[in-house]
DNA sequence: ATAGGGATTCTC
DNA sequence: AGAATCCCTATT
């Protein structure tokens, strides 16, 4: 790296803090082609990227969430399909933005073969690459820089995510995909699941069903897992 | 056409 | 604890 170069990236607060690129790699399509169940704990330790080259910004999955199909009562697909929730109908692998409380976006990896309508809520992610973006887009009042992607709104923010992604590849487009780290990292996550969060509307049958996951005592988490007693 | 409500976050 | 705020879905 030239000089130039060095002293450029040193003023400019978007690039100042970052740690050089990282190696990362593809997901392969039949690794979310299973029932969300399975797909939502596998996301933990894998990685989401916005972008490609320079501006590329890179977070480790910390905390997901399962939704199954329209028998959920908390899904989105419990309506059956509608203009909305078409892309949950489909094939796995494709993105599924919404809107929720008119100002938040939230982010699902649609999962299972195409008509099962599961998908993954990405409810937390660790910032890596791009620190200085995810800042920017998150404004003042964003806390820590462990907490920019702690939570499900708060991630889609300090990523750029919204509907204008819906649909997107996960595997192929090159705005927004998911990646794994290379060569392959440490040990697979220790894991811990609880109640999904926020959706008390759907009854206590399907309210209280373990379907959140997460890595154990992460820092990023958009909010701890119950203590077992 | 209209009403009811939400897979959240921030501030008081 | 309460507001912000717009789109979706169901109902009239």
């Amino acid at each position: 790296m030239s000089i130039a170069a060095t002293v450029a990236d040193r003023h400019d607060p978007e690039l100042s803090t970052d740690p050089p690129a990282m190696p990362i790699q593809r997901l392969d399509r039949d690794e979310i082609a299973a029932s969300s169940l399975v797909v939502a704990p596998r996301l933990l330790g894998k990685l989401l990227v916005r972008g490609e080259g320079k501006h590329r910004r890179v977070a480790r999955i910390v905390e997901t969430e399962a939704y199954a199909g329209p028998g959920d009562l908390a899904s989105h697909a419990r309506a059956g399909r509608t203009t909305r929730t078409a892309v949950m109908f489909g094939p796995p692998g494709y993105a599924y933005v919404y809107l929720v409380y008119g100002m938040h976006h939230c982010l699902n990896v649609v999962c299972s073969p195409e008509g099962e309508a599961s998908a993954v809520l990405i409810r937390a992610i660790e910032p890596l690459e791009g620190l200085g973006q995810m800042r920017a887009r998150r404004g003042h009042g964003a806390g820590t820089d462990e907490r920019l992607g702690a939570g499900p709104a708060r991630l889609c923010q300090a990523l750029d995510i919204d509907r204008s992604l819906g649909g997107v590849d996960l595997l192929h487009d090159e705005r927004l995909w998911l990646a794994r780290a290379t060569p392959g990292v440490a040990n697979a996550p220790e894991v811990v699941s609880g109640p999904r969060i926020g959706v008390a509307y759907a009854g206590p049958d399907w309210a209280t069903r373990p379907w959140r996951f997460g890595i154990a005592g992460h820092r990023s988490l958009s909010r701890p897992f119950p203590t077992s007693p």
